[in-house]
DNA sequence: AAGTGGTCTAGACCACGGC
DNA sequence: CCGTGGTCTAGACCACTTG
């Protein structure tokens, strides 16, 4: 492992073990480079990574100093990786099981075709899966995947993990996903996989996912029942 | 300016340009660092930013690429201050009003102490205004801010824009917020100010904003009717 | 003035991909 | 093998904050 990411690593343990606290500078460069016995530069790096994670932030003249707010960065660092497999999300203390209820492969329609920039003659999966976590009905998916990218999808794997296939079978990495997020009244569907009554609103997520080189290879929406549970994101400004 | 912004600026401009197409290699890094006059460390710092930006990838051995989703990223550079601002958010094609339902100061409850980081002494303004967008109801915001971050909140500021008022009367800036999004069926306030039936839906956002030094100014909840857009965010893994 | 972080250099070595 | 990106160095200069 590089250095820098291991003197990442290092401070990050420190300010987790509370060894620096909340508002608190740590060490100036300097001082950290002799410690670790780098360069400066190799020390800046490490720092931002921290500063990228929100855990500290500079000033130049002053000093590092310890976020005020780590207690919510750390939820955040769930919540970057939360709607990127329900599976992982949820963790073992629960019982999550998915019921098949389409699984076919067919040629993409135009707006699959944009969103997973593939060409009319590649096929699509066409998946739709009710996800039910401790027996409660807990979201309605819409999947849609290029075969050429993920091949060999089946249904032993839709009863599983999707992500745990592509991430541990085809050891593809996932990198980043643009998801639009709403509210709508409950569908027929709904209301039959979700046991919902028209007056339970439902929470749509529509995501397109990407690997780790940039290639799309989920076009999906989800529609959860209301009170499921909700959503975290954390934005950082660009400025 | 400093010199890897610069170069990062000029490489951007030349990908939106069309001069490097989406999956096309960039060149090299030595070759960048020629045609620039700089050291390749200050050209891998302006490819970070790209990188940041999801505008391009680099695979080792290999060589570095402008991302194959590069409209979509555009989308995100939008989004990432989206919710932060609703006036900014909106352009000056709509017609914008708020009107102000409650304007009071007051000691702060437990909950508002710890999100917004104040003593239980910091007085906060507690604020709920009605927002109106070319005359639609759009979102009933209840807001609280600290008064000793915050100075000086008026009701002809509330008419306008908070964060207008922020960053151009108190020079501060917006850094990060953290949000959770969730739907939920609308209460009697939403059915008053909203003008909702009792089966229409609501998109309700809470999020804690911070200003560039990481102090939280803001704890609020914005609640919309269903159907009035949706917010779109981009997520990148952190492997 | 002293101490802090931010930028930049010129060169080195390494890890990986593709020929 | 060569060309690519990734890391790292030792030192320099600058910008900013604070006493």
């Amino acid at each position: 492992m590089s250095k820098y990411i291991e003197i990442a690593n290092k401070i990050k343990k420190d300010i987790l073990e509370g060894k620096y606290l909340a508002g608190q500078a740590l060490p100036d460069q300097n001082e950290l480079s002799n410690r670790f016995k780098v360069s400066r530069m190799t020390v800046q790096k490490a720092l931002n990574i921290l500063r990228a994670e929100n855990l500290v932030y500079s000033q130049r003249g002053s000093g590092t100093f310890v976020a005020k707010n780590i207690n919510l960065t750390l939820k955040n660092d769930q919540s970057v990786e939360q709607y990127v497999g329900t599976t992982n999300l949820l963790g073992k203390d629960h019982q999550i099981l998915s019921k098949i209820i389409k699984f076919t492969i067919r040629y993409p329609q135009e707006n699959e075709q944009s969103q997973l920039l593939i060409s009319e003659d590649d096929l699509v999966y066409d998946i739709i899966r009710l996800r039910v976590v401790d027996k409660k009905p807990y979201a309605l998916e819409y999947t849609k995947m290029p075969v050429k990218v993920i091949p060999g999808i089946n249904e032993k794997i839709l009863q599983k993990s999707i992500y745990n296939y592509i991430e541990k079978e085809l050891k593809l990495t996932v990198g980043s996903a643009f998801r639009t997020i709403g509210a709508d009244k409950p569908n027929q569907a709904d209301m039959k996989y979700l046991k919902l009554s028209t007056e339970d609103p439902v929470l749509e997520v529509t995501q397109t996912v990407f690997l780790n080189n940039n290639t799309p290879f989920e076009y999906s929406t989800t529609r959860h029942p209301y009170n499921f549970g909700r959503i975290s994101v954390f934005v950082k400004s660009n400025k």
